[in-house]
DNA sequence: TTATTATCCGAGCGATCGCTCTGGTTTCTA
DNA sequence: TAGAAACCAGAGCGATCGCTCGGATAATAA
């Protein structure tokens, strides 16, 4: 039995091994991110070597070991950061107003980031490994739900009528990111298309709204 | 400048070296593909070299690169038979009939082909090498536009008015697999849920169908 | 049968991998 | 201004990688 063994094999370093103190580390931070991030979008994840990447970010591999255990840290880093900086547009938006209004803005600002560097997005969204981030995902996007669920109950006598406003609301959470991230992966072309907007949010109120 | 070089550095090589021609060289095939799918589920892309996959298949290496010019090509030919798998149910089903039928053949079909091993339908879709497949994929998803396409334009009576048939078809089949792709990848116990086809066949019907 | 083709095996090469460790440089602190 | 702390550099180890190649074995054709 030539591999055998191995009672539970997967032991994943995620976190940083230390925060920069100084401006220069944190420079040095960056550089790494940008230049993982760089080579994940030109010639992949699979491509993405701890050698590789200090070489990029014209850093040495001992440095990118000071703060980094591994790669996967180094993704999971990044998509930390990408994924603080979309909730942060998200929640900027309008929290009360027209179930249309809101619905708008998570739409636009969904394509909008997405749009913005449409490899990067769905690279991290794919090729990161999932247990990097699901831990931070998974807080985000609680609160999201929370904050969803809030919002349509209190808004009840504008939709139709609804048993289980949780899974609504991961349903539509699901439903409107998954197709943002379906074009940006499969047509990134078509993101910015006035219709794709218009067409998700017409059919997200057609789908939440009552007839009016 | 160290890297400098490599005027197009991405040469692919995803296609089979030969066909088998006798049984037992069929049967090494689907091992390799066999093992290839359990290791992709069970620690990842990243663990599948050619070495592991050819131990796990109980194939020596030597009989692997017979057939395989590298991994990409293993992943490739996975997808595309899981693909003619997919697409083969898909056409089984009714291809005339009142839209709502037929969209819940295509929702019920997606869930379910998804279900029955989320974590290889997810993985496949994601990481395996985009360029990999795309010829393929292409075919078939145009093959499948296009029957859309023709449909939509018989059902036009039905249907609410849209003006471009081709976008609103692309627009469908686009959210319809990524939000079951979305689930499957991250929360695939919720697949089977009863409500989930329900509320999908539901949104559709309702951004496409006219009032009644 | 014999010749030919198809299939399979696995040792092992060179390249690259992840990663450490030692030692120097810069910045902060007292 | 001296010592401590933070930071950076890069040679290089052992492991693993992708992959080839020469030769054995099994199926097919003559």
């Amino acid at each position: 039995m030539p591999d055998s063994s191995s009672p539970g094999n997967a032991k994943p370093p995620y976190a940083m091994r230390k925060q920069p103190r100084q401006q220069r580390a944190a420079a040095t931070v960056n550089a790494i991110l940008e230049a993982a991030a760089r080579i994940l979008v030109d010639t992949g994840y699979a491509t993405a070597s701890t050698n590789r990447i200090a070489e990029r970010a014209g850093v040495s591999i001992g440095s990118l070991y000071e703060y980094f255990p591994g790669k996967e840290a180094i993704f999971a880093e990044l998509r930390r950061r990408e994924m603080a900086i979309w909730y942060a547009k998200l929640r900027a938006g309008p929290r009360s107003g027209s179930p249309r209004a809101v619905i708008r803005h998570i739409v636009t600002t969904q394509i909008q980031y997405a749009a913005e560097n449409p490899e990067l997005y769905a690279a991290l969204e794919t090729e990161v490994p999932r247990a990097a981030v699901s831990d931070v995902q998974g807080a985000i996007q609680d609160d999201f739900l929370q904050l969803s669920v809030a919002y349509l109950e209190g808004h009840r006598h504008l939709l139709r009528p609804k048993a289980r406003m949780m899974f609504v609301a991961e349903f539509l959470a699901r439903w409107v990111s998954s197709t943002v991230h379906g074009f940006a992966m499969h047509a990134p072309k078509e993101l910015l298309r006035a219709d794709l907007a218009e067409e998700l949010v017409d059919a997200v109120a057609r789908y939440l709204l009552k007839d009016t």
